[in-house]
DNA sequence: CCGTCTCCTTAACGCTGTTAAGTCGCTGTC
DNA sequence: GACAGCGACTTAACAGCGTTAAGGAGACGG
């Protein structure tokens, strides 16, 4: 008694420990020796049940997948427009939620197939509202990319929401940018208000997969 | 005579021997004593010249933009269309033109305001097809954060052109995703032919921007 | 001839991811 | 009930990293 032993670790629980982690010191304070504190082991315990830190990197990510996943409300009877706008704010939102999150998020690979499935129904619902293959794959994709570029811009600026990164002072900007007038004054509207942007930009997307797929 | 002294550094020849050797080592083989080892001198040498290891990752992404810009073949004539396609193709070019080119840049910052030349010369003739400068600034934007996000995820698979990173074998990927089938079709579409992919990509964003903002 | 400035070296620091080898307790077998 | 075997971990160590402090050689100005 008192002396309980420390349940074994396994994949998720590291990669929910690193997860949480990342918020406080971000990606590049986040080594193997932080995470194995906080999980009461030391750093070498980590390589029973990774290869390496890229490997837990990956788990990561695939976490914050089917959290994302996990917060979607999908609806088979959703339009193509629904999806493209669900999918796309829940990915934002998913990283968003992460210190560095689009960048852990793009520079891994996902573990297992599980993935699969919600980009199964996907092709199942953009090809059954008349797109091929080829043009649902290229739909939903480039919306997909859009997003990791945005959040990673983003998230360059504002590491966690409402916490800017330093500097990025918007009246000194102004200032050195005085000999060209309109880069100054689009200050304002390239690194604030990153909500209501992203909607614009998703929307562009949106309204050309629209158009050029003949889906309206 | 034979003891003539090397010239002395300066920001641009470290940057410029800096990208010739992350061609040849990736961003994580690239080490301040490799570049320094190139220079023909030690690595707190570059510390005169650099605040730190970003400072210079800055001006290699900032030589980058520098070389794309001149890459291209702008005309104030350009239509809007056409403006888009050669800003974003080059974009990628100049990035393609690097292993790990997607990664340096878009985790680096400007040093200067020469990028601002370039950006003055598309929001003005954004605008002066009719344009509020707020919807040049999302339709630029979005089609770069496209671009960013395209060849990021293009660069994870094919560090340089031509040449695989390992762990993206088309037969495997078929054989374990042989449970969804459309996305197991769907991987050839994903993971070959970036180019036509890109291309049509950005068709659809601009597209969108066309029909949006009424560009027609 | 001296002091100063520029540009670089030498030496060292703490930290990183990673490996090799050893340890401890549980499980199943004879 | 002893013992082998395995799972899950620790201890110790390594090479290499970005970075800092201190110093030194050569050019330049007075």
């Amino acid at each position: 008694m008192g002396t309980e032993r420390r349940a074994p670790l396994d994949r998720l629980r590291v990669a929910d420990t690193a997860l949480k982690l990342l918020n406080e010191v971000g990606l590049d304070g986040l080594t193997l020796r932080t995470i194995a504190r906080e999980l009461d082991v030391k750093a070498p315990a980590l390589y029973w049940h990774f290869k390496d830190k890229q490997a837990l990197l990956d788990e990561m990510a695939t976490e914050m997948y089917r959290r994302m996943v996990a917060g979607l409300s999908l609806d088979p009877g959703d339009t193509w427009r629904e999806r493209l706008l669900k999918t796309n704010r829940g990915l934002r939102a998913a990283l968003l939620g992460y210190r560095d999150g689009a960048k852990v998020f793009s520079g891994s690979r996902f573990t297992g197939v599980e993935h699969a499935e919600q980009m199964e129904d996907n092709l199942r619902l953009f090809t059954a509202e008349g797109l091929s293959l080829a043009q649902a794959v290229r739909a939903t994709t480039t919306a997909y990319l859009f997003t990791l570029g945005f959040v990673t811009e983003e998230q360059g600026v504002e590491p966690l929401p409402g916490e800017r990164r330093e500097g990025f002072d918007m009246d000194e900007r102004a200032r050195v940018m005085a000999d060209y007038p309109l880069t100054a004054a689009a200050g304002a509207e390239m690194f604030t208000d990153y909500e209501r942007h992203f909607e614009e930009g998703l929307e562009l997307v949106i309204a050309g997969i629209g158009v050029r797929y003949g889906l309206d």
